[in-house]
DNA sequence: TCTAAAAGTAGTAATCATTACTACTTTTTA
DNA sequence: TAAAAAGTAGTAATGATTACTACTTTTAGA
């Protein structure tokens, strides 16, 4: 079990307090605020743990990096190939599990991703 | 547009003839097969062109590799955490789109990636 | 409270999947 | 055909992420 450190709790604090998906250098700029001497290499150690640990998600569009999701709630992301926003929707949760066919799997975390042209970009 | 090549011709032929979601490299050693002298880079390449275009999907799972899929009908992925598989499932296609609020934004392709315990390892 | 073991950290070096580059080959178009 | 455009093999470079080490903090038991 992990220890408490005041390093994983600025962090996981971070990813609490914002809406948007940061990547770990993003975490890193904002937690250096409050803890200025804190090294990227502890960002990436926490961020890896708190995934491990089912505290955050971690989702992937394609664009290189990691991002990292302090909603653990079932939602969709949505990835606007044409300006990179990365947008929430929510999803009924209850019908998910009507339209799905697990066969045995016992989900524990999801992370979806569509791709697409947000509203503004289409307009464009 | 992309001109016509044997080596997209059968990294494309490769992704429709098998059911799981290869790496880069595990394409590589596959299309090696049928043509010797293929270099890596050629293979990350013409993947990601495939991506662009649309032809083929890319799933991150978080193992560190990118993984090519060339199944693109709406379905989920059932990523084990325990033995790695990556198990398909399929969606009531027609339904999804009742349960999501896409609000404007228009949804080209999707990956979804499902976290959890395969029927296997939930027994073990 | 002490106190030693366990866990975590900062700072730096190393890794390695992926991308970029270059000289050459294949495809396309007219 | 022939020249322009696009693609390739082979190799070098990139850079996000991970590993390592000496030091610090946390934890749990006496």
């Amino acid at each position: 079990m992990a220890n408490y450190s005041k390093q994983r709790e600025a962090i996981l604090n971070e990813l609490h307090s914002r809406c948007d998906h940061p990547t770990a250098a993003q975490v890193y700029e904002s937690v250096r605020q409050v803890i200025p001497n804190i090294s990227l290499g502890t960002v990436y150690r926490n961020l890896a743990s708190l995934v491990e640990s089912g505290e955050i998600l971690s989702v992937t569009v394609g664009d290189g990096y990691e991002h990292y999701d302090g909603d653990k709630s079932f939602h969709l992301h949505l990835h606007c190939k044409c300006c990179g926003a990365i947008i929430d929707t929510k999803v009924q949760d209850e019908k998910i599990k009507n339209i799905v066919d697990f066969d045995g799997f016992t989900p524990e975390n999801s992370v979806c991703v569509v791709y697409g042209l947000c509203k503004n970009c289409k307009l464009q």
